[in-house]
RNA sequence: GGACCCGUGGCCUAGUCUGGAUAAGGCACCGGCUUUCUAAGCCGAGGAUCGGGGGUUCGAAUCCCUCCGGGUCCGCCA
């Protein structure tokens, strides 16, 4: 929708931005006619009508009540002081509407030219200025990642691709959490009990191997007063600050998350950087931090331990109490979390955080402390939990689906399906194209979704391969890798050629990827993407169907390759900013 | 008790921020399409009081209020 906002995104090169040129030019257009009958400027959003009546249009009401006539009338008098320009090329009234139409052949020169300029980097926006620091995925290593956490790695991973393409300098960091009183019992556990004290492990990963101590040490923590006493003795040991003791534990917590990143990596997941909450100790950060907090006017005690009242910042509830200290003056992890944005500010310009909605209030109330700091605010993104059909996935309970497990199905799944369709391929290349399309389907069936809405996991349909999923998209990307492949090289072709209805349909939404870029980069919503990839894959498929490519005549041919290469560029962009391999043939 | 999030055909989702012209897809079910660039595709059929009610507006899935249902959170844990 051409809002005025997005003519005012200036980081935005509208030369390769085909979408944004054609809204600039309504909104011009527009401007003046509704001038030249002394009516004020009012902004109406462009929207997009059903395509018998036009490409683009906009209301007459509000300018109708303004100047105390028919909306019909205001749109019958304005259409015809709309003239053709580069890309409107009418403008006509219908029931208080205008409705523009667009220049199929002006729109195609534009967008293939884009196209052609900037080649696989086509919906990148300008590079700017503003770094931004994005945490994601951030789970406590304790034990293998399951699907009920799964969404925090893709949603963030997506959004990542998606802000990198939108042209902003970005890190991602993982914040290990290596301290607390969970890592102190998994560090008991593998260093009191023996493998034959503990349930086997699932596998030999790192993650699955180390869990079962864990497992084990909080049952015996639970029912063991002298295992509980242990661990009490070590808790204090540690929150006095024991450095030796503090390294080991992170060890074997470095040991939990390697093969935790093996499964991320596995599902195109990686990082920039890690920050271990241990070194925030270590490196004594924590401390100044605890004597700006205490130095806050609003800042109480409480037998030694100091808090903030929320309550006069809009928090309500049983308890308004947000502690900072424990009693004995060791910091609780707000204070550390904290510490860590203010760190994390001397690194950047915006800090995003990609948060479980279980964390909802724990960022207000840091955002509460940043602001009475007078530090700088984080952002956050939201998103809710996948749950089992039975109820949510607990790793102390053990019942989860773990990723590792869902990503081996998914695969064989995919390979099954290779094999039915594509018998004649090697093994190797089946195996390979089986990995594509299973890790593809279960990211997508994440992405595709708004982060805050929830997700009941269900195999049938983390594994399902048509219709709106990732092998649909897939599978229209390989589909023109096959007639390029199969075209060799052209030349440009002449795009007024491009007359067919699908082929201007399809030309629509290959012009607006810049746009949905940098849409869904602005608003942090990485299903807007999934959403375009899916009606560039549908639009390709109907432009399939209606318009042979390779048997047309040569100009016509040339044209055509054309636009199947730039719905490539557009696809494999598309598939790239949520993390989807797009494999050349499937 | 309070705060926040979600509620769209049998199931899942887009549209909600930025109110507009007959609410858009997918799954499932039923019926079709392959001497033509990969049928993981395409076409057709049925199926929706957009949770209920009120309000604002020329116009509400969209904004406001309220109720109902589901979820999350309110530790000197992290």
């Amino acid at each position: 929708m051409g809002s005025p906002r997005s003519s005012d995104t200036g980081w935005r090169d509208v030369a390769r931005d085909p979408w944004a040129a054609v809204l600039a030019e309504a909104e011009s257009l527009r401007t003046r006619a509704v001038l030249s009958l002394s009516i004020p400027p009012i902004p109406v959003p462009f929207e997009e009508p059903d395509e018998t009546l036009g490409d683009l249009a906009f209301a007459c009401f509000v300018y109708a009540k303004r100047m105390q006539q028919a909306p019909d009338v205001i749109a019958s008098r304005l259409a015809p002081l709309i003239p053709r320009g580069k890309f409107i090329a009418s403008a006509t009234a219908t029931g208080g509407y205008v409705n523009l139409r667009v220049d199929p052949a002006a729109l195609a020169s534009e967008t293939l030219g884009a196209l052609r300029t900037a080649g696989e980097a086509y919906g990148a926006g300008e590079p700017g200025k503003e770094r931004v620091l994005l945490e994601h995925t951030s789970v406590n290593p304790t034990g293998p990642i399951h699907v009920g956490r799964a969404r925090n790695p893709v949603i963030g991973d997506s959004l990542a691709r998606i802000l990198r393409k939108a042209g902003f300098p970005l890190t991602t960091e993982y914040l290990v959490n290596d301290v607390g009183r969970q890592m102190v019992l998994l560090y008991w556990g593998v260093t009191h009990l023996k493998p034959s004290d503990v349930a086997p492990p699932q596998s030999a990963k790192e993650d699955h191997a180390l869990l079962p101590y864990y497992v084990k040490a909080n049952e015996l923590a639970e029912n063991d007063p002298n295992v509980n006493q242990e661990v009490e003795a070590l808790i204090r040991a540690f929150e006095g600050g024991d450095a030796d003791l503090t390294k080991a534990i992170s060890s074997v917590s470095r040991q939990i998350l390697s093969g935790i990143l093996q499964t991320l990596d596995r599902i195109g997941v990686a990082f920039d950087r890690f920050f271990w909450e241990s070194d925030l100790i270590l490196q004594g950060k924590i401390g100044p931090v605890i004597e700006r907090l205490k130095a806050l006017p609003v800042v109480q005690q409480e037998d030694g331990a100091y808090y903030i009242d929320m309550a006069p910042f809009g928090v309500k509830g049983r308890e308004t109490k947000w502690f900072l200290t424990k009693r004995d003056g060791t910091s609780l992890y707000p204070t550390r979390d904290i510490a860590y944005h203010i760190d994390k500010f001397t690194r950047c310009d915006l800090a995003i955080t990609v948060l479980g909605e279980n964390h909802r209030l724990e960022y207000e109330q840091l955002c509460t402390a940043l602001k009475l700091l007078g530090e700088r605010l984080a952002e956050a993104v939201f998103y809710s939990y996948v749950v089992l059909p039975e109820g949510k996935m607990q790793t102390r309970r053990g019942r989860i689906v773990a990723m590792d497990d869902l990503i081996e199905e998914a695969v064989a799944r995919a390979q099954e399906e290779v094999r039915k369709r594509r018998p004649e391929l090697p093994e190797s290349q089946m195996r390979e194209i089986a990995e594509a399309v299973g890790i593809a389907a279960l990211r997508y069936n994440i992405v595709r979704v708004q982060a805050e809405k929830k997700i009941t996991f269900r195999w049938e349909e983390a594994l399902n391969f048509e219709g709106n999923s990732a092998p649909f998209l897939q599978y229209a990307h390989a589909r023109t890798r096959g007639i390029l492949g199969k075209g060799g090289p052209f030349e440009p072709g002449d795009p007024a050629l491009l007359t067919h209805p699908e082929e201007a349909r399809l030309m629509k939404l290959l012009a607006r990827f810049p746009h949905v870029i940098g849409k869904a980069a602005e608003s942090r919503r990485p299903h807007e993407v999934a959403t375009f990839a899916y009606d560039v894959a549908a639009q390709f498929n109907l432009f399939y169907r209606d318009c042979p490519v390779l048997t047309a005549d040569p100009p016509l041919r040339a044209a055509r390759l054309g636009l199947v290469d730039g719905t490539r560029i557009v696809l494999q962009g598309a598939l790239d900013c949520l993390g989807l391999p797009a494999p050349h043939e499937m």
